[in-house]
DNA sequence: TAATACTCTACCAAACAAGTAGACTAATAT
DNA sequence: ATATTAGTCTACTTGTTTGGTAGAGTATTA
């Protein structure tokens, strides 16, 4: 399961890809259109921007805006900076790999099923984009 | 990511697997062999029991062993009784539903991925069983 | 009846999730 | 210049989950 904080992300994400072109967007603005609550969703968007996934700017007329065209930022990307792996075992996991010390990997049957599990997740959420995340 | 729990419990569901139709095997077997704590060990293969992947006998001789074929059972069934949902999202379980009440489930976009992401993951987790977990 | 082996209850420390509070800094309009 | 706006940063809190450990109890069978 994804947690609040991928899926505030994600939906913020969704509203500024929405957005695209018309200048910043208040923290406030995405808060409210999108319930998030103002303060957490500050710290989401911050570590966004950390990861060149968002730019913003300060003062008035400022905000937040996406740092690239909606297409050109993958689900894969945003989900590894908020949530991490996306893989359901570290031993599989492409970005985050840590071996397994506990058992065999060349003949771990587990291994074998988790990586394909992951394989086929991924062939989405590399494909699909910010701009798939527009409503309606 | 998976549990620790989970892992283990499909780590020893495997060893199950491979010792099927050979009488009861005892926890502190599976636990040397698998590399599991004994007593957390203990918990899982109890809760896989209550939920018929298992059955045991007790006293001298006894042990756990699988309820039924290593066929019949299938990963997604272990899955949701050790980790849950395997669903991104609640609003996309079909064995955990809550519906959002944060957002319009109707024309949401997050949804929809997620919903593509679940279909393709269980077809996979469905058609494996403990079987699959069978090492080497 | 003694030994074996699963069952059940309780407890624990550390990490994480989800959020809150408030001071600080940079940019802009007037 | 300066007031206002709006993002940045640090610190804290509260509750839950994770990954265990300890030990008494109960059923079975040789």
């Amino acid at each position: 399961m994804l947690s609040q904080k991928t899926k505030y992300g994600l939906k913020a994400l969704g509203y500024l890809a929405s957005q695209y072109g018309q200048g910043p967007v208040l923290i406030a603005e995405i808060a409210t259109r999108k319930k998030i609550p103002v303060k957490f969703l500050e710290s989401i968007l911050l570590l966004l921007k950390q990861n060149n996934i968002l730019d913003s700017k300060k003062g008035k007329g400022g905000g937040y805006f996406l740092f690239d065209a909606p297409k050109q930022t993958s689900l894969a990307a945003v989900m590894r900076i908020i949530e991490g792996p996306i893989a359901m075992l570290p031993c599989v996991s492409l970005n985050f790999y840590k071996k397994c010390n506990d058992c065999n990997e060349k003949n771990c049957a587990l291994k074998k099923v988790m990586a394909i599990t992951r394989d086929v997740t991924l062939k989405i959420l590399e494909k699909k984009t910010l701009e798939d995340l527009i409503d309606e």
